[in-house]
DNA sequence: AGAATTGTTGGACGGTTGCGCAATAGCGGG
DNA sequence: CCCGCTATTGCGCAACCGTCCAACAATTCT
């Protein structure tokens, strides 16, 4: 193979990871198949990286930030706490039924056992609870929102909207992905005080490159 | 090893095999660890489940039916639908921290790759919001409780609950188990329509004998 | 030009896995 | 008491794993 710059590789090793992780799931991920997928030597992956944990965690806080990126941005662009929420929900509802929920799945249940995973998933989660917590508390300070703690409302919003698109990705068709979406977006309505109907979805987004593929 | 009837023989690798699970998790659990666990050959196993899958999905149901049940008859012993609802949070709650909370991680994320666990794992979660449906629906009816759809609503509180307890067990103490059950239930009051404070903890239940062990 | 550096290879090592199968051991019926 | 049935063994098989390392090759430095 093509002899690359340290940098250009160690970036070439976390696109191959991440591809076969979003194919196999975390717990199968194994350096050959990443050497594979590469297409070249499987001693050529620890060359760069010292153990399969610190890999992983890295593959992982790639495809994950990637994702909350593209949140930040959609709410970025919405010129009021409700509109703000309303994208964050419309960015959401994409991402969950993708394969990027299932690696959510992996990382929560591997989390107990790959330390520097456990530190990666932790984090990005905060970095989901305080984005939507600003939002929150924006909708407060200028009194279209209300809650006496914008912090515990974030997590009650996060933590639902999780556990409902788990059920979808987990478990197929015992809810669809519009009763999820539909339903937490109810639930935001009267966790934070505002009347029916409020947060339905703001705009039609583009959809999204299917990254999943057929389980092998 | 003794030789055994097929009946108690079944029984005994079943329960081998959910001790092996709690200690090293689903995805780590092989066969050689439960034959070892058993004091018997691995062989064995295999006479009497023929794949992993099928051992692994066996005794998931074992010990998730197990909770599920207790809950059950904890929820028979309330004499309204109010005391029910906060009989229900009593016993979840103790649960939720427990190995047992681990082990439905470890389920979800290998539902996407083991047939016979996702079937299994689809089945309790349902048992799960049918019964807390019932409570809520009862409510509904006797006029304490206010939701246009019970089943809907019954969904909403467990995937929260779930989503809570997943943060508390994978991330450790970005939450304390005290927080997600108090948030829970006061996310409960507003979707259900109730005043504040009257999903409080019922009555103090024994602590359970904890199942958890160190990581290995 | 040659030398030093370092990205890359390909396989060895010691371990693991799920599964299958011939041989054995123990029990119940005749 | 012995025979047939079957629970149980113990090991083999083929494949897999993460990690390591000596050798090779491509680049850069002198």
């Amino acid at each position: 193979m093509a002899r690359m710059s340290p940098a250009e590789r160690r970036e070439a090793i976390v696109v191959a990871t991440l591809a076969v992780m979003q194919r196999r799931g975390i717990a199968a991920t194994t350096v050959r198949d990443v050497a594979a997928e590469l297409g070249t030597s499987s001693g050529l992956i620890h060359h760069y990286y010292s153990s399969m944990d610190e890999l992983l965690a890295e593959a992982f806080e790639r495809i994950a930030r990637a994702d909350l990126q593209e949140t930040v941005a959609a709410v970025a662009a919405g010129d009021s706490p409700l509109e703000r929420l309303r994208l964050f929900f419309d960015t959401y509802a994409r991402a969950d039924t993708d394969a990027g929920m299932q690696i959510w799945l992996d990382a929560w249940a591997e989390a107990a056992r790959r330390p520097a995973l456990q530190r990666t998933s932790r984090r990005l989660n905060e970095e989901w609870q305080a984005l939507l917590a600003e939002v929150i508390a924006d909708g407060c300070a200028s009194g279209v929102m209300t809650t006496d703690d914008p912090d515990a409302a974030a997590w009650r919003v996060l933590s639902l909207l999780d556990g409902l698109s788990l059920q979808v990705v987990a478990h197929g068709d015992v809810l669809s992905d519009e009763q999820a979406d539909a339903w937490s977006r109810e639930a935001t309505e009267r966790e934070l005080g505002l009347s029916p109907g409020t947060v339905l979805p703001q705009r039609v987004l583009p959809p999204r490159v299917l990254t999943r593929s057929v389980a092998e």
